[in-house]
DNA sequence: CGATATCGTCAAGCGTGCTTGACTATACGC
DNA sequence: GCGTATAGTCAAGCACGCTTGACGATATCG
């Protein structure tokens, strides 16, 4: 769009040069987002008409974080970076769901345990299958030696810029 | 997590094989979410602290789609799938920051063209600028090729899956 | 001219994802 | 046993990014 305004307007577009050419130079970046949100948004709708469960993208921010054996609440907070309260509110959702359960913790009477329920298992195998079923349809595109230059690359990106800061 | 979950756990392991599998082979998705989310992050919080500006990520989505002639803001909205009562709120702060003005539309006395001010393209230079040192930084770690590949990479993403569907 | 559509704005409200503060129950160190 | 820390919950509230509805002003078409 850039682009286009500044062919409409030839007085002025020496000016411009260099703006142009920095947002093309930006691009990756855009595109990097632009990338990540529609298949965000891809995956989550085809989860939802699949399971008819009405799950959010803070909720599948929220799961693989829990064990399969459970996890305290708490431990859930910290991994996430939010308030315990935050996640509890997310639980109590995922539970009323039928994905989540809370069990007592043998090892602490104040502690729970929050674990997959069978049929939250389930539903997870089926999240999994739709994310590599989008992968898979990526790979058909890219090719595989892409695939893996591209998957390479991010976890670089992850790995420079480093996790969400701890709270308190 | 998932597989030190697994590990701490010898019997059923084989039950979770699967699914461990499923999550090692959907996890280029997950890298792309969490390297968009990190670098997103760092490219306004620099730009934040660079400008002193307090723009959020709303703004930065609005802001590549003003021509440099100016935009109406009915324009704005259809490009972004919003409401033009939600676009008008953002150009309501971003003029308040300085950024944007408003100025009378020659060819319709019932429109109005948003469009940067001085300073408001200079803060886009900056805005610019910080993503293309983010870039720099990545194609230093990555290496120029790679870096090419991974953008081509993401071009072919956003193209398969479209653009946002126009509302009304 | 008049009917109708469009541009921008005012107002109210909602869902999401968080926060802080306060409180109970249990654990643990001395 | 007692003081203090920790796990979870209840409650209230906030910022953000939106929505819908209504309206005045201007444009456009017949």
């Amino acid at each position: 769009m850039w682009l286009a305004a500044a062919e409409l307007r030839p007085v002025g577009r020496d000016a411009y040069a260099t703006e142009l050419e920095a947002a093309k130079a930006s691009s990756t970046l855009q595109l990097l987002f632009k990338a990540a949100r529609l298949l965000n948004e891809r995956a989550v709708e085809r989860l939802r008409r699949l399971t008819k469960v009405p799950v959010r993208a803070a909720h599948t921010t929220l799961l693989p974080h829990i064990d399969l054996e459970g996890t305290r609440l708490t431990e859930l907070a910290r991994r996430l970076g939010v308030s315990k309260q935050a996640v509890g509110q997310l639980v109590d959702e995922l539970v009323e769901m039928g994905v989540l359960e809370r069990a007592a913790d043998p090892a602490d009477a104040r502690a729970k345990l929050v674990r997959f329920t069978r049929r939250g298992r389930a539903g997870l195998f089926e999240g999994l299958a739709v994310l590599k079923e989008l992968e898979r349809e990526l790979e058909q595109r890219l090719g595989a030696a892409t695939m893996r230059t591209v998957h390479d690359a991010l976890g670089v990106m992850v790995a420079s810029y480093g996790e969400a800061a701890p709270r308190r």
